[in-house]
DNA sequence: ACATTAGGTTGCGAATCGCTACTTATCTCG
DNA sequence: CGAGATAAGTAGCGATTCGCAACCTAATGT
């Protein structure tokens, strides 16, 4: 019948998923090259406005929207009160693995190739890895590797830890 | 001066990313949400319309944009000629890190708490890991261990490497 | 044959987008 | 100090998109 090992009770889809809740955030159209920006050193209103191309109104209605959400912080210069800086909030980096593993998507599906500049480890100056659904031990998970399990079901977790 | 690792020289953020071209394959309203739908194993419009109680013309407008962008395959039903399944490509697939990862984002910094049901390993029963940022040979990266380099710079490849 | 179901399409009012112009507060320069 | 220039918005307004409800058409059940 066709089960692919992803199926999750219907019904629920709509409630208990954070993926409404995460789109709130960051599923308005800009939402997601303003953070890219954030992520670039982008830093003000101008800076965004110029480099993205976007409306002066909507760019300050995403900007509040996503400082509303604590994506992003807002503060006025010292040395120049007429300045007002846009930074990443903790939360806002965790947005990291989404955009990158977004961004890989367009360009093997997309664009079909790396964009420049790519993104390396500083490290040893190689291209980062895919991002990949991964087990708790670090392997790579397809899609006929996972399963939808309610908490209890999860194993090597205390109920404690399955409900925080 | 602030300096963290992650700047990209200006005046290239809009070309040369491939993020914008994602964007307008998946950037639009219910998007993501239809996507989560067909990981789900919803595969018909009816279904589609009633768990996530999206407007029907909505509905008729993204699943066709998703077709044409090739993420979900069209395709008339062979028992009983009405209905018509919508199902995801390799190329729809792919996008499960990505969504993941949105998810992931979402119950740590929205909601707050794990939706359920839980994504788990199949062969364990335990939750997947957070979809992280990984150096080549599997370190994660935080955004201090990050930087933007040019193809030609890329240790570990072949000019060749380079421009595919 | 008649009703039902699946997958849309159409009409229309409400909300959002995007462009341009305007405003307000602050800084720079002479 | 006074005259620009600059940064960060706001306001007006036409064009597009959203969302609800009603309607349509082809295929199916009874």
């Amino acid at each position: 019948m066709g089960h692919n090992g992803l199926r999750e009770p219907l019904r629920q889809l709509a409630n208990n998923c954070s993926l409404p809740a995460a789109l709130e955030a960051m599923g308005e159209r800009w939402s997601f090259l303003i953070l890219r920006g954030s992520f670039n050193g982008l830093y003000h209103f101008e800076e965004f406005q110029s480099e993205l191309g976007i409306a002066r109104n909507i760019l300050a209605n995403r900007l509040a929207r996503l400082v509303d959400h604590g994506i992003l912080a807002r503060q006025t210069c010292d040395d120049d009160r007429r300045k007002v800086e846009y930074r990443l909030t903790e939360k806002g980096f965790a947005l990291l693995p989404t955009m990158v593993a977004l961004r890989q998507w367009g360009e093997r599906w997309e664009t079909g190739m790396p964009a420049t500049p790519v993104l390396v480890d500083a490290r040893d100056h190689r291209r980062i890895a895919p991002v990949q659904v991964m087990s708790h031990d670090g392997r790579p998970l397809t899609k006929h590797d996972l399963l939808w399990s309610l908490p209890e079901d999860v194993a090597g977790e205390t109920p404690a830890q399955a409900a925080e």
